[in-house]
DNA sequence: CTTGACCTGTTATGATATTACATACATAGA
DNA sequence: TCTATGTATGTAATATCATAACAGGTCAAG
């Protein structure tokens, strides 16, 4: 994970958009699985921008371009997305953002900006290491884990 | 925090849970909070079991107690207790749990038991400073970070 | 004994998520 | 090609989680 703030620094988003789109159509068919027009579509939506979308919203988006406008149509695309790993839940946020280099395997850290309420990954695996080692004192195995910072990204730092 | 595996370990837990209501006391007396019938009552709720349970869970309690039995009553009373202190909040599970050694400044980790739900908290400290200084790379200011673990206890562990 | 802060209760509503079932589509044998 | 099978989509209904807004009660300071 190279650019932990990809999502904060001025960027050719469309450009990072495409790519992201590219690679998740990558991962799909090299996991054997099928990237529909409702998946594809989610996915899009949630490459339109660094934030996370609750299920309702995306939702919003499919019914007024026809597609189905049952909560359970933006539930399991957001399902597959996050199965795929071409996106990620958000629990802070009960919200879903786009993985922004689907394909490597990861499981990062969320960056939420508590003002302008945009998202990065950043690099986990050393709080995951010690995470993982805390836990082992207890004797506990742990097998997934949540790691969320709420905060104020640089632009929002700069104007505060 | 010394124990890190106090919740799965065997231990006299009425006297766990006494302990941790004199202290509850103490800290609210010391904030010049009022530790009302309710609030208490929610607490002694929550140090039954070293799991988490929802506000309606803890609602459907106090409501056959006697208590009002509408939801703003569970949720005040257990945002009074997370803000004391006394209390967390669970993000993945969205519900609350006691914490078990009130008084002391922490910011702890959460370790979920998917098998017999119980929670334990852990040392956080190591991993959150590694979240800070990722995001510092970002230029991001974390103000606020949840860390939770999902897994496996020790004695769930031993039975698979 | 009044005032003001805070706590509790209630109604109503909003937001998030899942179950169950029906229909449509893709693809792989027969 | 035809049909069987698994998978995906659509819909209705319901479950679960959370908050806004307001009314009335409690308590301690002044
Ligand atoms: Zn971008
Ligand atoms: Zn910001
Ligand atoms: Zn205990
Ligand atoms: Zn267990």
């Amino acid at each position: 994970m190279p650019d932990p703030d990809l999502a904060f620094a001025a960027h050719d988003h469309a450009h990072c958009a495409q790519d992201a789109l590219a690679r998740a159509e990558a991962v799909t068919a090299a996991a054997g699985a099928r990237m529909t027009p409702v998946r594809r579509r989610v996915l899009e939506i949630l490459l339109e921008e660094h934030k996370a979308l609750g299920a309702y919203d995306v939702l919003a988006r499919l019914a007024v371009e026809g597609f189905g406008n049952q909560p359970p149509v933006a539930y399991r695309a957001l399902e597959f997305l996050v199965d795929q790993g071409l996106a990620h839940r958000i629990q802070r946020l009960n919200a879903f953002t786009a993985c922004v280099h689907p394909g490597k395997d990861h499981a990062p850290a969320f960056l939420i900006c508590r003002t302008c309420h945009m998202v990065a990954e950043a690099e986990a695996s050393a709080a995951r290491v010690s995470l993982d080692a805390e836990a082992a004192k207890a004797g506990f195995l742990v097998e997934r884990s949540t790691i969320e910072a709420l905060g104020l990204c640089p632009n929002c730092r700069g104007q505060a």
